[in-house]
DNA sequence: CACACGTATTGACAACCGTCGATGCGTGCT
DNA sequence: AGCACGCATCGACGGTTGTCAATACGTGTG
């Protein structure tokens, strides 16, 4: 939910909305948001699993030996990366495919680019 | 601290680490902890309210209020940001100017590459 | 149809986190 | 020297979070 608008879209006309000149409070949640779903150990080395693979997904029993954490948190922790956009879920026959989203990388650069105001010339 | 090494550098030889593939237990944990330091919409505030500033630089007493949270509160979360490495602090006179670290960018995007592995290229 | 298997949900618990008021510390002004 | 001011630290409190065992839910297989 809440869709995170990549861009610092204050929208609400043209002068600073009074906050101080940063991002609005929703727009600073929702990049907030973002980063908290990759602000534990767990998911980021989930993530990065996920994305080595040559197939580019993984089910949740691919998942609990590598991170060495039980079934149900790796669940858990899927279920938070997929909730902030950032892998989709496939059930597919009794396995759960999940792999890194589409536009995650983004999302994620999106919201980086909101809090720390664009990059000066070649992102290199 | 920690020092946040931006590339996978699992460093172990060549083999996968039997992680299954993904970054190492230490670099997961310093990259989390990048985006940990970022997962919170006050924090997110905080560092585009110094960005937007046209001197990039701010004191705690200019934060307070754009944010409405207490000056105890606004000094913990910039000792955050600090230990983080996203701001550095100057003591200057009796105020302590913050500012974005000249490598808070190269930071979090190389947090972002370790996670997500490198930009497409191809992908896609 | 019954069973095994993979996954999600529930309930519980410890640890951490964000927040505040009160207080302490250092610095400049008078 | 004394005082006002800005900031950091301390102690405390409620809320969130990461983790697990136990259990429930779906789905394919025998």
């Amino acid at each position: 939910m809440t869709t995170l608008l990549p861009i610092a879209a204050t929208s609400d006309g043209c002068c600073a909305p009074a906050d101080g000149g940063g991002l609005t409070v929703e727009a600073a949640r929702d990049v907030a948001a973002t980063f908290k779903a990759l602000g534990d150990p767990a998911r980021v080395r989930l993530l990065s699993i996920i994305a080595a693979r040559p197939d580019g997904e993984a089910c949740v029993c691919d998942l609990t030996d590598p991170l060495g954490l039980s079934q149900p948190t790796v669940s858990h922790h899927m279920t938070t990366l997929a909730r902030a956009g950032l892998v989709t879920r496939e059930q597919r026959g009794r396995w759960a495919y999940f792999a890194i989203a589409p536009g995650a990388r983004d999302l994620v650069t999106g919201a980086v680019r909101a809090v720390l105001a664009d990059e000066p010339a070649a992102v290199r």
